[in-house]
DNA sequence: CTGGGCCCTGCCCCAAGGTCAGGGTCAACC
DNA sequence: GGTTGACCCTGACCTTGGGGCAGGGCCCAG
C-alpha cells in the first residue's frame, strides 16, 4: 500500500539518502547549494528537498572536484566551463597541489632533522660541532647556551652564520683557548664583582691577542643598518641569568680595546 | 647623543624587528602571545613590547614548529616537554604529515586522471569503452549519456558497476544489439506518443529474449535494503529531459514481464 | 499520543592568521 | 612648532570547509 507503483519514489531521495550515495554529509551539501556549486532541487510538500538523478550526478562531480582539492569558489566555473579551459584549470589546479605537496615534503624533512634531539634548527655541520662539545669537556649546560646562541646568530645574520661556525670549529683545536672558555661559563655562577672576572677577563684578551684569528667576529653585520640591534642581541643574550657575564663582557671589550682593537660595533652614522 | 652607550637598544627590540628577524609578520607575533606561545615581554614607556634575545630564541623555536606545520595548540607542550617527549612528539607529527603527503598525492593522481577530458570519475576501463563508442557509430551526446550512468551506477552500485560494465562491453560486439541501442538514442527525441516508440520496444524486449544474457543486470542490488531506491533512481535517469524514454523503459519492462522475466527491483519485505 | 528519526533554518565554532578601524608614539623635516 | 610618515596599540570581523547545536516541523510506528 505505501509504495503502490513509483510515486514517491522517483519523486527523487531526500538529502540524507543522497548524502549517503555521494559520501558526504548532509551539512556538506547544503553548503555546497549556499555556494551555488549546486543547484536547489525541488522541494515535495513538506518543504523537504528531493534530489533526482541529475543532481545527484552532478553531485558526485562537484565531490570529485572538492575531494580532490579544488577550492569550492572555483568549482562551479571548472564544472561550467568548455572543455578547454576545463582541462586548463584542471592543470592549473594540479600544480598548486604539487607545490603544496613538495611543501609539505620540505616540512617532513625538516622535521626528520628536528627528531635527532633538541639539536634543532641548525644545520649538520653545527649539530656536529655540538655533539664534539661534550667530548671536549663542555657541560650539557655549555652546549644548551652554544646551541642557543647559534641559533640565534643563524636567525639575525645567516650570510655571517659559516664563519662563525668555522672560527668556533678553529677556537675547539686550541687547547688552551677551550679551557679559558670553559672557565667563562663557569664565571657565569659567579658574583658580578668576583676579583677572578678581572683575572679571567685578562688572560682571555691576552690570549686573543696572541692569536686574533681566535676572536669570534660576525662577518656580514657592518653591511646591516640594523646590525647595532643584532649586535647587542646577540653579545647580551644570557645575561639576564647570569650577569657575571656581562661584567665578563665589559672587561673583555676595555682590554681589547685599549690594545687597539675594538670589537664593538659602531653605526655607520657615527 | 641619540645613542648615549647601548641605552634603549639593549633594552629590546620593538615587534616589527622581532618580526622581520624571525621571519614572521607582527600579526603572528602577536597571535602566538595569545595562544601563551610566547610570553609577554615587558613594555616600555609607551607600552610597546620589548623582545630580548630570550624571546627571539622561543620566537624562532616556536616558528620553525609552526613553519613544519605543527598545530600551535601543540607547540607550547612540545617545547616545554622533556626530551623523550620531544622526539616522540616530533615522530607523530611527521607520521600524521606523511599521511597528508600520500593523500595529496592521490589527489593529484587523481585530477591527471580527470584533465585526459572530461572522461571524469571513471576508472581506465570504462574510459576505453567509452572511447571505443564514436567508432561504433555513437554521437557525442550519446557518449555523454552514457558517462552520466556510469558515474551514477559507480556511485549507487560501486560493487556491481564492474559486471555491468562487462554487459555493456559484451552488448557492443553485437552489431544488432548496437543498433537497437542506437534507435533508443534516436528515440529520446520523439513525442512520447510516437507509435515507432511500441515498435521499439518490442524489437528489444525480443531481443533480449534472444540473449539473456545481454539484459544489464545491477549485481549488487539486492543486496541493499535501499535497492528499490537506488534502481528508480537509474533507471529514470534522463527521463526529465527526454520523457519518450520513460515510455520507452514501461514499455520493455511490461514486454519483458509478459515473457516471464521481471527486471524491476521488488523491495524484500513485499 | 507519544517516541524516534528524519528534515528545516539559523547561529556560532575551529586554525592560523589577514585586514580594517580608530587611536597613540616617535623621529625627522620644514 | 606643526606636520608627515613609520611604527605601535587594541579590538572586531573575514577567510575555508564544513561541524555542532538550538528550536521547530514532518512522518511513521507502537
Amino acid at each position: 500500500m505505501t509504495n503502490g507503483s513509483t510515486d514517491g519514489i522517483t519523486d527523487g531521495i531526500t538529502i540524507g539518502q543522497a548524502a549517503a550515495f555521494a559520501g558526504v554529509t548532509v551539512k556538506t551539501i547544503r553548503h555546497y547549494h549556499r555556494y551555488g556549486l549546486i543547484d536547489e532541487p525541488r522541494r515535495d510538500s513538506s518543504g523537504y528537498r528531493r534530489y533526482g538523478s541529475t543532481d545527484l550526478l552532478r553531485l558526485v562531480q562537484v565531490r570529485t572536484l572538492a575531494g580532490a582539492g579544488v577550492p569550492l569558489a572555483e568549482i562551479a566555473a571548472i564544472l561550467d566551463a568548455d572543455p578547454d579551459r576545463f582541462a586548463a584549470a584542471l592543470i592549473d589546479v594540479e600544480q598548486q597541489l604539487t607545490g603544496r605537496i613538495d611543501e609539505l615534503i620540505a616540512r617532513r624533512d625538516m622535521l626528520q632533522r628536528l627528531a635527532g634531539g633538541d639539536r634543532a634548527l641548525l644545520p649538520d655541520r653545527a649539530c656536529a660541532l655540538l655533539d664534539r662539545m661534550p667530548g671536549l669537556g663542555f657541560t650539557a649546560d655549555d652546549v644548551t647556551t652554544v646551541r642557543e646562541a647559534l641559533v640565534l646568530v643563524r636567525a639575525l645574520v645567516p650570510e655571517g652564520f659559516d664563519n662563525y661556525l668555522a672560527q668556533i670549529e678553529r677556537g675547539l683545536g686550541d687547547p688552551r683557548y677551550v679551557s679559558l672558555i670553559q672557565r667563562c661559563w663557569r664565571a657565569g655562577d659567579w658574583e658580578p664583582d668576583d676579583p677572578r672576572i678581572d683575572e679571567l677577563a685578562a688572560a682571555l684578551a691576552d690570549h686573543f691577542l696572541t692569536d686574533p684569528s681566535l676572536l669570534p667576529v660576525l662577518t656580514g653585520l657592518q653591511d646591516r643598518d640594523d646590525g647595532a640591534i643584532r649586535y647587542e642581541l646577540l653579545t647580551h643574550h644570557g645575561e639576564d641569568q647570569k650577569p657575571a657575564w656581562a661584567r665578563l663582557t665589559v672587561l673583555i671589550e676595555a682590554h681589547l680595546c685599549s690594545a687597539g682593537i675594538d670589537i664593538t660595533y659602531q653605526t655607520p652614522a657615527d
